[in-house]
DNA sequence: TTCCGATGGCCAC
DNA sequence: TGGCCCTCGGAAC
């Protein structure tokens, strides 16, 4: 479940368990086997998340680079290690603590000046202590692009998903189709100041709870992820601030939950981008019947 | 128990 | 714009 909070939960967890050891590592699916062998026999110096990308740092300055996607799952074991799934694309094991990661985006070696490009096109990250929310609103905060879809756009913002932008507007109060470049300074604010909080908060349980959430957690574990949140994947259900039904709108092809009321929807024109969209799902469902 | 859709983002066409 | 990666939670049965 990769959005940001979870990217920096896995690398401060594995800086903590995995770097200072020595592996070898293999590619039991087989596609990551000259990779493997390159990194086979170092030492893991430090682990780094930027947006939702993870680096690894190996000794001799090998860096790998991996990025989950919607699929990717990462795992690691400090006693005994089950046997890898067949899909398994790297695991680095030590007598300690072994890693298994399967079905990633990007599984992959760079160079110091690869990585460093990379981490040149993304955008400021909440989570990171040298972020800085002067850029941020530079760079999010320009354009005619919705607000909705500038917040997923990772060269603009890193680290921010589908679940994070839908709960980050609702609790700032903010229409989703409002143009970014229309995005006051005070709103920008307190935007941001949302998204570090949910951040933070996600990145330190493990889960993202929004406050005001329809059920307040004693317990989170086993609670519906729909209860977790204000509006995300609770279309027709009542927004917990005001009882108004939470509606679900398709915007460049992925969900879009919002309260109309506590967000002022209606006040912002819809986008083209939006309406087009929306015709093409509705056209493909209808054949698809 | 089975099946579907999605918390992403890149690439080929 | 569709395909890919091939996991996982939750709905449907």
């Amino acid at each position: 479940m990769p959005e940001g909070n979870i990217i920096h939960r896995v690398a401060r967890v594995h800086g903590r368990w995995l770097s200072g050891r020595r592996f070898t590592a293999d590619s039991p699916q087989g596609r990551f086997g000259d990779g493997a062998r390159v990194v086979s026999g170092r030492v893991l110096q430090a682990v780094e998340a930027h947006g939702k990308h993870l680096f690894y740092r190996f000794e001799g300055e090998v860096r790998l680079h991996v990025h989950l996607g919607l699929f990717g799952n990462i795992r690691h074991f400090r006693s005994e290690a089950p046997a890898p799934s067949p899909a398994c694309r790297l695991r680095l094991s030590s007598p300690h603590a072994t890693l298994h990661l399967s079905g990633p985006q990007a599984c992959e070696l760079l160079t110091a000046e690869d990585e460093a490009k990379l981490r040149a096109r993304l955008g400021e990250d909440p989570l990171r202590a040298e972020s800085s929310p002067e850029r941020a609103r530079e760079k999010l905060c320009r354009g005619r692009m919705p607000l909705a879809l500038a917040l997923l756009d990772q060269e603009r913002l890193s680290g921010v998903g589908n679940i994070l932008r839908a709960e980050a507007l609702f609790l700032a109060r903010l229409p989703p189709l409002l143009p970014a470049g229309a995005l006051s300074e005070a709103d920008f604010a307190r935007l941001w100041d949302v998204l570090q909080r949910l951040l933070s908060d996600a990145s330190r349980d493990g889960h993202i709870v929004t406050p005001g959430a329809p059920r307040v957690p004693e317990c989170v574990a086993g609670r519906k992820r729909a209860e977790r949140f204000c509006v995300y994947g609770r279309e027709g259900q009542p927004c917990p601030r005001c009882g108004a039904k939470v509606r679900r709108r398709e915007l460049a092809a992925r969900g879009l939950f919002f309260c109309a009321e506590c967000q002022g929807v209606d006040a912002v024109p819809r986008p083209r981008v939006a309406k087009k969209k929306a015709r093409a799902v509705q056209e493909k469902r209808r054949g698809a019947r």
